[in-house]
DNA sequence: TGTATATTGTTGTATATACAAGAATGGTTA
DNA sequence: TAACCATTCTTGTATATACAACAATATACA
């Protein structure tokens, strides 16, 4: 269904605002791949691509008990924090900014198998520390407060500091997979999560279709 | 080193154009991540990490290329050998089939940054062997061969074994970031590959858009 | 009827201008 | 010395203008 959207000639009017105001706003949809736009004919909404989720953000609770396991948690840490260089920088907010900071440790059948430490910007989930994360994890709630539009990942391997290695059960400097991952909705970042796994105890998988 | 890039004036007048079209320039390049820019202070080249997409299977000589370093590698294997159980039921050819083995390792900078360890479907690839590898990689010919149509990959954490520490240069035990890939074309499948990077040296980055 | 041409409306590109906002520097003053 | 302030340079934002490139449509003409 290709609809088609006001011109940016007609959009500026509407708005109030310079053409190129209104085309900037076009282009940054565009970039986004919510828009298409050909010269000389217009602007339509994107087809969504069949989100054929190939690493796909999803609850670490319900995939453990997607297996048949019975999932549990460890809440370490539930505050407001002062944002640090490399937080702020990664929730687009100002530095030293006030930002909530959560860690809890996810069990598969009673056995530690992700740090989760996240950070998430009170200006996009303002009740974050309110949540009972025994029953809720924050995926969950942020997924229902804002629906995200990006998750940027990155995946590389560490040997294990001995407060994970402690909450993991694991011997310090064990090899374990960590990954970052910082993820939008439409209005901004919402939250940046850092996820240490046992490497001997879990995988990701991707499987891609070209 | 945060080395700073002339300011968006100084760019305009050294190349002849307005200072919008400068700025759009170092737009362009801060949202693809080279640059970084902070307003009163300058722009500068953002820190490059060792990164590529687990999204794409990408030839990792254009990629260290791509990041204006030098490519080198160092083949270590390169011949005919009996498919063991793992590998022929990844290939999908019966065990103790022929297949081809090769064990190349990647420099960026003189630097391995990954052991590439290979087993390739000689139905599909015949001439497999007898490329020249230093020029070409086994990526490189695998794609002209047969188009890709699938790839499964799998990415966990490890500790270096001893020949894998050697050959990278780090030391036994060292955390390395370990990716299976099966590669699938229209055919059948192509090939089965087990990459290894150090973990200090490399990771993987995804970018999802939902 | 069929074909060429002109017109209109769209996006794409480049420019010039003005001012706001942030950060560092230097000088003045208490 | 310490605090304050003005200045300057930077990026960020918004606007107005002009023209190019492309596509569809209307018009004129053979």
């Amino acid at each position: 269904m290709h609809s088609q959207v006001p011109s940016e000639n007609q959009l500026a009017q509407q708005f109030g605002v310079s053409r190129m105001t209104a085309r900037r706003a076009l282009t940054e949809l565009t970039d986004e791949r919510v828009l298409k736009r050909s010269q000389g004919l217009g602007t339509f909404v994107a087809e969504s691509v069949a989100a054929s989720s190939l690493l796909e953000v999803r609850n670490i609770a319900d995939e453990i008990s997607a297996r048949g396991h019975s999932y549990s948690n460890r809440i370490l840490l539930a505050q407001e924090c002062m944002a640090s260089a490399d937080v702020a920088r990664a929730l687009e907010v100002p530095e030293q900014a006030k930002v909530f900071h959560s860690i809890i440790v996810h069990c598969d059948n009673g056995l530690p198998i992700q740090w989760e430490e996240r950070f998430t910007n009170p200006a996009l989930a303002p009740d974050y520390l309110e949540q009972d994360f025994v029953h809720t994890t924050p995926n969950a709630y942020l997924s229902k407060v804002a629906p995200l539009t990006q998750a940027d990942t990155t995946v590389e391997a560490i040997a294990a500091e001995a407060a994970i290695a402690h909450a993991l059960e694991i011997a310090p400097g064990d090899a374990c997979l960590q990954v970052w991952r910082r993820t939008k909705s439409r209005i901004g970042t919402v939250s940046f999560a850092r996820l240490v796994h046992p490497g001997n105890r879990y995988r990701l998988g991707a499987q891609l279709r070209f």
